[in-house]
RNA sequence: CGAGAGGGCUGGGCGACCGCCGGGCGCUGCGAAGCGCCGGGAGGAAAGUCCGGGCGGCGUAGGACAGGGUGGUGGGUAACGCCCACCAGUCGAAAGGCUAGGGAAAGUGCAGCAGAGAGUAGACCGCCUAAGGGAGCGGUCAGUGUUCAGCUGUCAGCGAUCAGACGCGCAAGCGGCAGCUGAAGGCUGACAGCUGAUCGCUGACCGCUCCCCGGCAAGGGUGAAACGGUGCGGUAAGAGCGCACCAGCGGGCGGGGUGACUCGCUCGGCUUGGUAAACCCCACCCGACGCAAGGCCAAACAGGGGGCAGAGCUUGUCCGGCUCGCUACGACCCCCGGGUGGGCCGCUUGAGGCGACGGGCAACCGUCGUCCUAGAAGAAUGGUCGCCGCCGCCGCCCCCCUUCGAGAGAAAGGGGUCGGCGGAGACAAAACCCGGCUUACAGGCCCUCUCGGGGC
RNA sequence: AACCCCGUAGUGUAAUGGUAACACCAGGGAUUUUGAUUCCCUUAUUCCAGGUUCGAGUCCUGGCGGGGUUG
């Protein structure tokens, strides 16, 4: 029982930087749905952490706290079955969002951000072998 | 019961588990931090950022101008453009609502179209013809002329009569009128005069019609708006032209009110339009900047170029005041480049909430008691559920009332309890803090008042 | 946080307080054998709600939406 992963939520599973930010979209990996665009990077910490950028289009500061919290939520209950990314959240639609809908299309997103990565981490590094065969050649 | 008016309150509740933010205590740890327990954690608008303040520092905060704001009176307040009471105007049958509600006889400006005329205006239709001028018609009078009639006179002519001369006869008388003369009368004609009529002309007067020049502003018509209303007098027609009353304006006196204002009396010239959310004038208010204010600590870096004896201090201009600098490695300003973009304080006890008593019509104020009630920073209140509550429908049972019935009971309606199903749950989230305003808002509750209908 | 600007036909712009104008586009019609050109016609809740005024796109107040500036 006592080894059960628990869902606590502290600060250090948070993306606070604005630098954080930029890094996580300039690592051009990033997978959407109709609920929501994810942008990711590997963060090399052992765990995920989760940023959100909620624009003033998706609506007036209500929704777009209900939309935090309800990212949030899904992140905190997910989170021991998530890759060890750092992920931007940004929701795509205008409603209300429902706790299942954000947190099917986040485990989904997540999924397939953890495929992309991997493929992504392997064309670098063959990448970087034919440069170092083609170095070494002459 | 229906229709309406004004105002106040509320903005789901309880619980379980998993989380979040910050506070206190405890434990682990060198520390960073972590964990546990306890209690706290969005609003009436937290919103828009439209006003007003507090607070903060400012090389002192002074003046004038500029600029901005406000605009009935009195009060409340830290202050306000807010609130309360009152006044005035206006809308409503009423309860009540609304009003940027100072000044238009300080000046300037504006008013399309229509209309005659749009501001010390104007004359289209219309009314008048009194004064002046002209034309026409009619009447009267005077003068004059034409024509006609009558009368009178003169002249001429005509014929009859008579008489004379003449002839006969003694005479009385007779004859005879061819010619001559005369007479009165007649007729005809001409002329003159008078009278009357007629038709003209001229003049005067009177009346009527028209025109010119004028007079008028009552009526029609235009307009959003046309220089008071009614009546009598007055006049050529009219008109505040005069008078009476009314409305309005201004002055004076008196009563009431702190005052805006109001009531009464009296006098005056008889009337002075609208617009200042047009410029403007008057009165009053405003130092500008804002918690990224401002202060402390820590970390990192790299300077270069230009302007200039001045530069800055409180936006604009001027004066005054102050500070720094003044032959410069230089104050200050501008441009390019580099570094950091961390922590702490400010930061929540306040014009504070609640209750009682007292003052005040009220807004509000005073005294006493009591309570502590969010402080985030990629930015905290969420997730999953359970129960209750709200609304609608259906079912069971019970009660009330009306009708029918002798009664049992039946039918329609209303209410309650229980159960089932379904539905609604708004607007909108602190960012230094208050007082207001404005805007958004599902549902629910309460109070007061007005009008209408019915019953007792 | 402190401010500034804008909102007019489908589009881009005009309009001393007095009939909402111009260009392009679109639709319809005429001309032409057809097409192009040309000509004519049609198209507005002046962002919304109040107010001032005889009269508001314009002036005032309050909202809504969009854009921008400084730190």
């Amino acid at each position: 029982m006592s080894d059960l992963p628990r869902h606590l939520f502290p600060k250090r599973l948070r993306l606070l930087k604005g630098a954080e930010f930029d890094a996580t979209f300039a690592a051009k990996l990033s997978a959407g749905d109709g609920v929501l665009v994810i942008h990711a990077r590997p963060n090399g910490l052992g765990h995920p952490r989760l940023g959100m950028a909620v624009s003033r289009k998706v609506g007036n500061a209500v929704r777009r706290n209900r939309w935090k919290r309800t990212l949030r939520e899904a992140f905190r209950l997910a989170q021991h079955e998530l890759p060890p990314l750092d992920f931007v959240c940004l929701p795509r639609l205008r409603e209300e969002p429902t706790f299942a809908v954000v947190d099917a299309a986040l485990r989904g997103l997540a999924r397939r951000l953890a495929k992309k990565q991997a493929k992504q981490a392997a064309q670098r590094e063959a990448a970087q072998r034919e440069a170092a065969q083609r170095e070494a050649a002459p």
